[in-house]
RNA sequence: CGGGGUGUAGCGCAGCCUGGCUAGCGCGUCUGGUUUGGGACCAGAAGGUCGCGAGUUCGAAUCUCGCCACCCCGACCA
């Protein structure tokens, strides 16, 4: 055996975070890129941590009153540019159908053929079709709200492209609400962010800031955007989820009416939500280290996994048998009300081998049986956040599992608010804001300091100057915190609070 | 779309500047053997349109031009 890396992954994230992230996925087989440019493949394992956070907040939105249904994937090109500032932000990156047929070229080639009459464009997001259904659907106020989710995947043609965070496909679910009220819906869209901030926390274990978006920052249409922040651990700030209060700018642009109690005809008021997979590469972002990825447990598509050890077939056959019945055992317990997932690995391949890939694809708990484990009533667990392993008795280990991983999931979260609260900090001053934003090394750009809390004014032009030199953007106006009055720390302006501020993906 | 970088075996890379015989290396894979609480060791083997296309040349992985893809930085964004 040659010398050994020191970590599985390399680089590690001190040497270069963005490579570091590309290897992550790969070691772990959570993606591929695809033949398609800015597309990608998402592989089983990868995809099975999207399915348990689709199964999360497909519940969670089924408690607060949702329900689920399916807009087509194509959208007339005419509707999208009902609503002006809608327009706006998304036309540049719609890719569009124009024909319907492709016939033989003259190279032997194909040829598109059967021109539409009017173009569809491929859903970059769906308000503007799901609002023209409402428009027939809504009449009465007796018809409101309209609580609908659906999960699709949608199209923006960005220029450049990241696995997970930002790929030209993206899956997600989107939802699209439709009150009688303002009240009713600016409380929706509040409700939502509550929503995603309990997903993000307690089922991702990645804590986030919940706040409103500057303008600059909303959602074209939106009278309002909120938004969840996280940190990676690079110190960049990634946008997990975001509400939109749309006020009656869609309702208007789509006529979505209906006669109130007095017989009046009033315009609806709506509001739209969403996550994507995005979450996956926040997932990675927040958790692996420079041995792989590391999955918290509510999402992990196995909670354990068992590495046989033998030496020849007769302990085969004996080891295979305890960890058999161990298996057995693991999975009637429970964790989270849930059975636990464990998988066996007898693959015949060396135990080192064996140990390193589940390593590298973030399994929680590993537990390690051989010969001389059974001899002693034992197994050799080890935790893959915390590298700990030691063993213990296997009745202890069984009935401890569920306790084990109910930690790994607290100490998670716990260590990533660490590294938020760590790398984030009030700031007063212009002079101490550009040197906390000012990278340490010019090469390793990413090592800056994290968040910033500051007094700014949205409108005054040297916000965007100072901004726009140091590569930052205004990450939300925080809810959760009380606001002060002050004063900007860029114009010297009289401010009526705080901003989060910070580099971002 | 602008700047920079990369593209050579499944993965990671060397070779390119200063063109030259059958294009190498590490890991992995296959076969045989030795091992066995651990990403093993020895021997042997398989595996490559050197991103694609033109050009220069007796000869191109190597030089020139064009294109494509990916990565990083920017503009834009979930």
């Amino acid at each position: 055996m040659g010398k050994q890396p020191k970590t599985a992954i390399t680089p590690t994230r001190a040497e270069d975070y963005p490579q570091w992230y590309q290897q992550v996925i790969k070691s772990a087989d959570l993606a591929e890129v695809s033949p398609v440019r800015g597309c990608m493949v998402i592989k089983p394992w990868g995809w099975s941590i999207w399915e348990n956070m689709q199964g999360v907040l497909d519940r969670m939105f089924k408690d607060t009153g949702h329900v689920n249904a399916y807009f087509p994937l194509f959208i007339p090109m005419s509707f999208l540019e009902k609503e002006a500032e809608h327009v706006e932000g998304f036309a540049k990156e719609c890719a569009v159908v124009t024909h319907h047929r492709l016939e033989p070229g003259p190279d032997g080639g194909l040829v598109p053929a059967g021109p539409l009459e009017e173009p569809l464009i491929v859903r970059p997001t769906s308000e503007t079709i799901i609002g023209s259904m409402y428009a027939k659907w809504v009449q009465s106020y007796r018809d409101l709200p309209i609580k609908i989710n659906q999960w699709a995947n949608v199209v923006r043609w960005e220029m450049r492209t990241r696995m997970f965070l930002r790929t030209a496909e993206f899956l997600w679910q989107e939802g699209h609400t439709c009150h009688a009220t303002e009240e009713e819906a600016l409380e929706e869209t509040r409700l939502m962010l509550d929503v995603y901030a309990d997903f993000a926390e307690n089922t991702m274990a990645m804590p986030v800031i919940k706040g409103e978006k500057t303008a600059d920052e909303r959602f074209p249409g939106a009278v309002s955007t909120l938004t969840i922040e996280a940190m990676m651990q690079d110190r960049k700030a990634l946008q997990a989820g975001t509400s939109h209060f749309l006020g009656q700018n869609f309702s208007k642009a789509q006529d979505i009416t209906y006669q109130d109690q007095a017989g009046e005809l009033q315009h609806a008021w709506t509001t739209s939500w969403g996550v994507s997979t995005r979450l996956v590469g926040a997932l990675i972002m927040t958790h692996s280290d420079d041995d792989g990825l590391v999955i918290p447990p509510k999402l992990a598509p196995s909670h354990v996994v068992i590495l046989p050890i033998y030496k020849n077939d007769e302990q085969r056959s004996v080891v295979l048998e305890y960890c058999d019945q161990l298996q057995k055992q693991l999975k009637e317990q429970t964790y989270e009300g849930e059975q636990i997932r464990v998988i066996m690995d007898d693959r015949d391949i060396r135990g080192g081998e064996k140990k390193w890939y589940h390593v590298k694809r973030g399994v929680p708990i590993r537990v390690e049986v051989g010969p001389r484990d059974i001899e002693n009533g034992n197994v050799f667990m080890s935790r893959r956040d915390t590298g700990e392993s030691n063993g213990v008795s296997r009745d202890e280990f069984v009935t401890q599992v569920g306790t084990v991983l109910t930690e790994i999931q607290s100490s998670l979260f716990d260590q990533a608010l660490k590294l938020r609260e760590d790398n984030s900090r009030t700031i007063d001053t212009l002079d101490e804001f550009r040197e906390y934003f000012t990278p340490v090394d010019k090469d390793a750009p990413e090592i800056h300091g994290g968040f910033a809390s500051s007094h700014f004014c949205e409108d005054a032009p040297e916000v965007q100057k100072v901004l726009g030199e140091l590569k930052v953007t205004t990450r939300c106006i925080p809810l959760d915190q009380g606001q002060e009055p002050g004063t900007c720390i860029f114009s010297g302006k009289p401010s009526t609070g705080r901003a989060v501020f910070g580099k971002s993906y």
